[in-house]
DNA sequence: AATTGTGAATTCCTTCACAGCC
DNA sequence: GGCTGTGAAGGAATTCACAATT
């Protein structure tokens, strides 16, 4: 186990590859070569030994990963040991579907809090029986549920008040969906899921003559970076 | 106007730049300098300069760039002076609440079909009035509709069918919510939205004692960059 | 005087290649 | 023999720093 920073690409990758464990978990399948696990991705095996590397050594040389093993500690290191409770802020078309949403794994990931702004919502159940509300309570809705991670879905001018709002009742993590760069707070995690980006970047590739090209390269896997946000966070307290 | 091959990473800071500037240009700025515009999302004026000069030599000296001049070069560049028309395969919650989301450019980004498999909701018009059609006949839709773009809002097991047949339709671009990896097709470009990595990278945040960090890094205010795919596109035919 | 455009330096990330171990 | 873990090499992205230009 290093010391030294991790970047978001290779924590980003860890996802990946423990998705791909719980598969051959599943599967039943015992053990694993970097190798085999680098050919699901279109990746380099060395990439995959560098990365499980800055955690401790997990493997068995002349044998590959113990598969139970290594999901064990991947879980581990994502900290996917203990629950999320999560709050939904905006309960728009985009707020009640993620609320719905059945993608994430509901064991560690629990939406236990949905909020508005619109006095029509607030007191009414969503479709998950959580009742919606009121957006001024947000700080007493942290408190009461022990939120750690908030989802701001609001429009994009509602959304630096939100992450005020939580990052002064104590959030430290923040998945942001509203099309706008939020300022960074101090010991904050903002993540950004940007949909206007995601289909520009889809556009500049159609404007292209190059656009009949061939995509063979294992970056063609994983969630879309953003050109400014990272979501890198630098300690500093 | 060069030749080299542009990293996506830049192609998505020019979305954020765009965004930006049509703020500008709506406030009345009339130029902004590289250095005003970094401070905007913390990050480097040489960046922004670069970025651009990849596209030609759109400023001038001692004065900075014209917004609105600018502003047009970019909507060029990213493909945004054509209509793209859309087509989401997947009307659970998601697929309505991206049908129904307000969030991108209307003008450019047309959703004009949804699809599904559920023979209870193949028929039946969703809140946009869009007829919900049968996925079966994805192909027939891609056709009559000139869709350009295709949103996969399915489970993941159906997720690569539906890749399969959109791509043998002539579909160029895909944007992915499915939280699976996709197997690349030749010149064909999908864009990963994984809903999971983004939490999983927020828990594994939390996890960590420097948790308590700083984030004041430009990086923190674009999208989530996958780390299997940053859907880079080789021509290769 | 201010600001761009860009070669050089730096930093970060990936891949190679092999010693070490099972 | 096969595979990991890792130092070294290579490549890509970012930042510096300054000549060129208005």
């Amino acid at each position: 186990m290093k010391t030294e920073k991790i970047s978001e690409l290779t924590t980003n990758r860890l996802s990946v590859y423990l998705r791909c464990l719980n598969e051959l978990a599943a599967a039943g399948v015992e053990t694993i070569s970097s190798q085999a696990l680098a050919e699901q991705f279109n990746l380099n095996s060395a990439q995959i030994r560098k990365d499980l590397a800055y955690f401790g050594e997990f493997g068995v040389r002349g044998v590959g990963y113990y598969v139970n093993d290594l999901r064990e500690h991947l879980r581990q290191i994502l900290g996917l040991t203990r629950d999320h409770r999560i709050a939904i802020v905006g309960a728009g078309n985009l707020g009640l579907a993620l609320a719905n949403y059945q993608g994430f794994n509901l064991q560690t990931f629990q939406i236990v809090a949905l909020l508005d702004s619109d006095p029509g919502k607030i007191g009414s159940p969503a479709r998950t029986g959580l009742l919606i509300e009121d957006v001024q309570n947000l700080a007493e809705v942290i408190r009461r549920e022990e939120i750690s991670i908030v989802i701001i879905a609001v429009p994009a001018v509602a959304a630096e008040s939100v992450l005020d709002e939580a990052t002064a009742a104590g959030v430290k993590a923040v998945l942001n969906f509203a099309p706008v760069r939020l300022h960074p707070k101090p010991g904050v995690k903002v993540k950004n899921v940007d949909l206007t980006i995601s289909l520009e970047s889809l556009s500049y590739f159609l404007a292209r003559p190059s656009a009949t090209g061939v995509i063979v390269d294992y970056r063609d896997f994983l969630p879309t970076e953003d050109a400014t946000e990272n979501g890198q966070a630098q300690s500093a307290g």
